[in-house]
DNA sequence: ATGGCATATGTAATCCATTACATTATTCGC
DNA sequence: GCGAATAATGTAATGGATTACATATGCCAT
């Protein structure tokens, strides 16, 4: 493999002037210019950037710790992180986390041992990771929660919830079941805030029975649902907080012979592609999964380049979309 | 930031003695790597990697190719890569192509920069891409066609596509149309090679006007379901060739008041997540979507090392899955 | 024509860890 | 107890690009 100094001696130049004329053009005649080019082309010379980097000590590539990659709504907004990184020139690290700690902090060696010049993390901050709070290196959280500390990007999700309960409530809907994630994890509580607010304002007392802790998986949803649907005077609505367990929840209740919506709605959370194609389709809140991403990869960059430190935390807008799922209650 | 020499500097000792301290131990003095850990600790050293890379030219990563990171299936094969690169000491970069030629060649650039060690291609080989055919770095093709050269991964395409037509042939059904994904697609192409050959093998004339192409989302699925059942002497089962389009197909059937499978018997390909959970659930064709990528990385990670130069296509079993979407035929 | 200044190019130091080669310390055998 | 062999450590070169500083070239004004 060709180096500088084998362009240098095909042009008869030294490496600083073939330096020069590659990155700062400006800096160099016309006619050398060419002649650089020219012999870059004969060497057939592509400059090693471990070099380059090692020198300027900067990777010019951005860490995404994602708790899984196979998870549609994580997937679109390392979609949106990517189109902007790749936009800045900045390549992407994909470090799936798989909600293990040691995972997580084995991947933030990549920004310490200078691999990447920052992190994007996308795992809700639970507050207890000391470690990554005091973190000397250019961090981000794209899908923040309330406990996140800026510079972040998030959605309203308590207002979010709020907004489809309130929904389902005027829809005539009192018995509203809830199918939550794991009771720890920050974006449940916030969800589960929006859902206490919106029955509390509509005066519909709270009852734990209703309430069932899934894992965000398919799965999960199904049980969840199978659950509710046993409970003496069942709930006319389901409220998942998020679309995969809701879709678990529409197939458990049509195996059980209910119609959705007609004997019971269910709505979902965060609006993946499978959402407005689902049967039913489903009624969710749509998150701007990919602006998300793409904002944080913003300030991220933003941060390592130096240019202005944004601490603000950004909410995004999120949207209710109203489908087939929800429908009045019976 | 300490580097190696204030750790040699807090030991007393040099840098050549620290370095094998930490890569070596062997070489050096139990009491030597004492005082040398000792070092690291106080001056809170992390080793440079950007330099140790540089000296030995290797970037201990890989980049995956991907046409689109929010397709499910890709994203699991990316998750197989993710976690046999993890084991062997190895990072992920992730170049999501968005099918477009130019973005792939740039993120080719990163190999060619020394800043990966190898690539992992999750685009079908499409039999042009002289490029890449011709690369002098490490490539494996991870979800490989008939045309893909060795070393490679992939299943039985055609075979597979057989086997789920015969399935519905076994079921009763004459009148099997096929929703394809892009004509030139080599997946397609292969696909469609077991489409006809089942049919052939059945006796069933071969009827162009039961196939359509779309570009593998639900929404074109949706759109050519609901072409398909505008034929005269509409067909009682849809062929699709990936499990998004048959979920969209599912859609468009249900919305036209079809009841699947009893009116219309409809079947997917990969058998992503959303296959057993929808409404109904969906017989498709499991493809090993993460041990294909595991295996493909473990390949390239072979040949990085220089451990055997793996040059064969392998093969790996995929499973008819048979669900609620596939019927008798009416 | 010459000092002064801007522009273009060259020389060599630099980034940091690794490692070939050199040197010193230690152990073993007889 | 001494030379040979082995082990431990040190010195300095190396990887490839960038860049501070030095030098050379060209142009203008006086």
């Amino acid at each position: 493999m060709s180096s500088i100094i084998d362009v240098a001696n095909a042009a008869g130049l030294s490496t600083a002037t073939v330096s020069r004329a590659l990155r700062t053009p400006e800096k160099v005649t016309e006619a050398t210019r060419a002649r650089v080019m020219a012999a870059v082309a004969a060497v057939d010379y592509r400059p090693n950037l471990l070099a380059r980097n090692l020198r300027s000590d900067r990777s010019f590539s951005v860490l995404v710790l994602v708790p899984g990659i196979a998870n549609p709504f994580f997937a679109n907004v390392t979609a949106g992180i990517e189109s902007i990184a790749w936009r800045r020139g900045y390549s992407v690290f994909l470090g799936d986390t798989r909600d293990s700690r040691d995972r997580e902090a084995h991947y933030e060696q990549l920004v310490e041992t200078r691999l990447a010049d920052g992190v994007i993390q996308l795992s809700p901050d639970y507050g207890f990771n000391a470690r990554q709070r005091a973190a000397t290196y250019p961090i981000v959280h794209a899908c923040g929660c309330e406990l996140t500390q800026a510079p972040s990007v998030r959605i309203d999700n308590a207002g979010a919830a709020r907004e489809m309960v309130d929904h389902l409530i005027a829809a005539g809907h009192r018995r509203i079941a809830a199918i939550s994630g794991p009771a720890a994890n920050p974006h449940a509580v916030d969800r589960m805030k929006g859902y206490r607010t919106a029955l509390d304002a509509a005066g519909v007392v709270f009852d734990p029975a209703l309430v069932r802790f899934g894992d965000w998986t398919m799965g999960s949803g199904h049980a969840a649902a199978s659950e509710l649907l046993a409970v003496p005077h069942r709930p006319t609505a389901l409220f998942s907080m998020n679309d995969e367990m809701a879709i678990g929840a529409i197939q458990a209740a049509t195996a059980k012979g209910l119609r959705v919506p007609h004997d019971l709605a269910i709505t979902g959370f965060d609006d993946i592609s499978f959402a407005a194609h689902s049967t039913p389709s489903l009624t969710t809140i749509a998150q701007p999964a990919e602006a998300m991403g793409a904002k944080a990869c913003e300030i991220l960059i933003d941060r390592i380049e130096g240019k202005g430190a944004d601490d603000t935390v950004h909410v995004l807008p999120h949207e209710l979309i109203v489908r087939q799922s929800s429908g009045p209650a019976v």
